[in-house]
This record gives C-alpha cells, structure tokens and sequence, in this order.
DNA sequence: AATTGAAACTGGTATAGACAACTATAAGGG
DNA sequence: CCCTTATAGTTGTCTATACCAGTTTCAATT
C-alpha cells in the first residue's frame, strides 16, 4: 500500500491515504479517525512520522485534534465567494449578472501621488489610467479607474483592456495576483459621479479603492471604483 | 532564559524570544535566522523541538525556509483586519484605536423576520436584541444592534455583554465561531442614526449587516452595524 | 583564470522511545 | 444511587540520533 524508501515522504502518502479515505465516505465530519498509535502501527511508521501527516492535514483545516479525545474530521469548508474574485465581470458573474463595460479613457500619465506610493513608484514612474463605466443588466452599477504600471506592462493596449486582462496577465505575462486590500467607505456622489451613473448629485455611493499584489508582493494595480448604492452590496466571506 | 519543565512549552518559548528579536530589529525581512542546529545548542534542546517552533512560525507566514540554505524571515504580513474580526473592540484595537460602548437597549423579543430566517428560527423564536452606540477615541463612531437566539445564550445579561461577549462564548460556553459573512453598503443615515450618531440627517454612513456562525455551522448571531462614513472606513483583505 | 570537486554547511524525513496532560469508562465504596 | 478512584486510551511535548537532499564555499586541479 505505502511504498516505504524513495518515491515520496511517508507522512505525504499518509496524507493522501487519509484524504482519500475521508472523501470516500468511510469518514465524515465530527467522526474520530483511528489514533495516532494506531496509524503507525498499520502503516509501520514512527507515531512521530504519523503526527507529521495529522499536524499537516489539522493546518489544511481538514481535520482537527482535542487532547485526550481524539482526531476529528473538521466540517468542510465553504467556498469563499471572494476568493479570487479581481475584476468586476467575475463579481457580477457570480451574482448571476450579465456585465458590459464602457470605455471612458485610456491614458499613459505620471502616476498621482498616491497611486505612485501604493505602486511603490518612483517620481518619474508612469502609469497607465483606465477608466471605464461598469454595467449590470445593461444598467450602469460603477465608474472604475485603474492604475497600472506602465513598467510592469509595457505593452498594454485598449484591446487587452476591454478584453479579458487577467487571462492576459495569466497566461501571456505569466504574472499571478496573490492578494490584494480593499479599503471600503461610504460617500456623498460627486458631480462627476451622479453624472457617469446618472443618480442625483449627492446620493451615497460605496467607494472601494483596491489595490492587488503579485506573487512576489509587487503592487501591480490601484482600482478606485464608485458603485451605485441602491444597486450594488459588497459581499465578504469571513474564515475564523 | 528559557525555563525548563513546567511552565510553558519549549517550542512556544522559542517562538516567543524569536517573535521578540524580530520585533526588536534583531532582523529584518530577507535575513537568515541561525541555523536549527545552532539554535538548538543555543537553548539546550533537541532540533526537533526547535523544528517545531520553526515551524510554527512559518506557518503563521513570519518565516520560511529555503532548503539547503536556511531560514529566513518573511517580509512583513500585510496584517490582516479581518481575520479573527469579530468585534467593533477588536477592529478598534487593530486600528490603534481606544473604544468605548454605550448600551442603548437591552431586550428579549420576538424576532423579526430578516433576522429569525438568518438564524433560522422557528416562528417562536425568541432573540436579545442589544443596541449599542460604539464609540472611538471618545467620539460615535457607529450604532449597532446585535440579535442572538435566546435558545443558544438562555443566560445572557447586560453584564456579560458589556463586558467581553466573546470571551464568555469561549471560555464559558465554548462556543467559537468558524466564519461568519457581512454584507456592506452605503446608504444615507435616517432621523434616529443621525442622530445617535451626531451627524447631518440624510449624510452618508456606512451600513453592515453581518452573520456569524459557529464550528458547527449554526448561525450564532447577526449584527446590524451603522458607521459614520466620515470617520470609518472598512478593511479587508484578499488571499489568492 | 576557469573548472572541478570535496567538504561543510543548510533544511527534510524518519526512528523508537519516554513522560505529561487530558478524557472517558468501568469498578468499587459510601 | 451517587461519588470517588483506578485505568486505559488519547493527544501534547521532548529527546537523541541518523541519514537524505539541496546549497555554498573554497581549495586543488586543469
């Protein structure tokens, strides 16, 4: 069953025994699986070998310990419905909302101040500055504009932007978005704003201003987006 | 030092005094922490138990290891507001942010639909309903109602909830919550918000209604929170 | 001067055991 | 019947050691 010496570590094939079994059925959620002292004794590995596997899969969430009692196997987990959620279209997707998107501008600028020091920009750094209506349901939901680095992209053009960017970013760039921050706040609509969304001066708006990090922590992109507030509710999904 | 036998694990003392040079400037992002091997002499323990501390702090992201070439410490987490979040006290203290609280009312009622249909109670489901005006820095900062199922706390007073609600959950109860999901949007204040939070009638705030639920997927406890959008802006973090 | 190669490091995996702390259960005593 | 007490089972902590698999360094060789 285990194949002991080369292939891979004990404790990994432990794991991949357990998770089997686990989505097998043979256990399921609140079930105690067999103690540590048994395990190592049926796969012939040090109970330390064991407890290797066990702390993994308690890490992952899948399983969890209660002193004197016994290992259990954890409830599964949701789905976050923020979890890799980057642009606007996949929102609206997953809300069961078709989308559009005009283009308003798309310019190549010295970077403002702030978005400079969020994008750890020196002076002369540009940017590019896209700015777009969003539409859920061809009705307009947000204004967006977007910084991006023009050092980090050299070759964007108004095609990749109204198209899919982040499958461009993916799959040509082969640059991946690791996390990114949103600061969230309530506002009275500017005159521009009532305007592109056609509400009334003055309404309130929920302003998010995100700003996304690669793999390697570089800040990548800057988004301030001004969402109706009648329209639109933002949806956080909280583990812990 | 570090103290042998009873007191408090080894391994967790070791993370504590390496958590302590970090902060302390002992070393920065990027540099090489000694060797397991050399700390392990250094505090006369095995290697296995200072592995276990290493460990430890690489799964809480604070170090990481590089085969072959050693441990490192992580570049600085992104401290992540929402992680854990489940108290206006706790989002304040993350803010660097003395807070305060004024109960407003303290009541056993019937629950309103919305709220009896997120906890998923019966028709005779009877809820606290605790309205509070929180307060930062002295000033309003939000006014905020929590509804808890009386069937789940049959013991709940103003004392406890003035007091630190969680803890008693935790230690008392042990209860925990697993996660929980907020809902936020912007809106104009009505007559009663602007009021118990000082502010122009019809100015914008910041509305968040959020759900926690606990190990057991149990719906615990919703929470209708109205925040001053001039002095409050909410903050959450992305993974992937 | 450039290349090779051995040695001395690093973390990664694994062993076999020991005792502590905690929990559940069953046996015995009031 | 309730309460205490032993006992066996669980995870938690820790030791001392061994070897494997990468990386770096530096001296010897070419």
């Amino acid at each position: 069953m285990l194949k002991k010496n080369h292939p891979l570590p004990m404790y990994y094939q432990i794991e991949e025994f357990l998770k089997l079994e686990i989505n097998e059925g043979a256990f399921h959620p609140g079930d105690m699986i067999p103690s540590e002292r048994e395990l190592s004794e049926r796969f012939q590995v040090s109970r330390m070998t064991v407890r290797q596997a066990v702390s993994n899969m308690v890490n992952d969430g899948i399983l969890y310990r209660e002193k004197g009692r016994g290992t259990f196997v954890a409830e599964k987990k949701i789905e976050q419905p923020l979890k890799g959620l980057t642009s606007f279209t996949e929102d609206m997707k997953l809300r069961g909302m078709s989308s559009s998107s005009r283009l308003l501008s798309f310019d190549v600028m010295q970077a403002p101040q702030d978005i400079a020091s969020k994008l750890n920009l020196e002076d002369d750094g540009d940017v590019y500055a896209v700015k777009r209506i969003r539409f859920a349901e061809k009705q307009a939901m947000a204004v967006e504009t977007s910084f991006l680095p023009v050092s980090l992209l050299p070759d964007l053009t108004e095609e990749i932007v109204h198209g899919s960017m982040y499958e461009y970013l993916e799959n040509v760039l082969d640059l991946r978005i690791s996390h990114a921050r949103q600061e969230i706040e309530a506002r009275a609509a500017d005159e521009k704003e009532s305007e592109d969304l056609q509400i009334e001066a003055h309404s309130p708006v929920l302003h998010i201003e995100r700003c996304s990090y690669l793999d390697n922590r570089v800040p990548f992109e800057v988004v301030k987006s001004t969402y109706r507030a009648d329209r639109y509710k933002f949806i956080s999904d909280i583990e812990r």
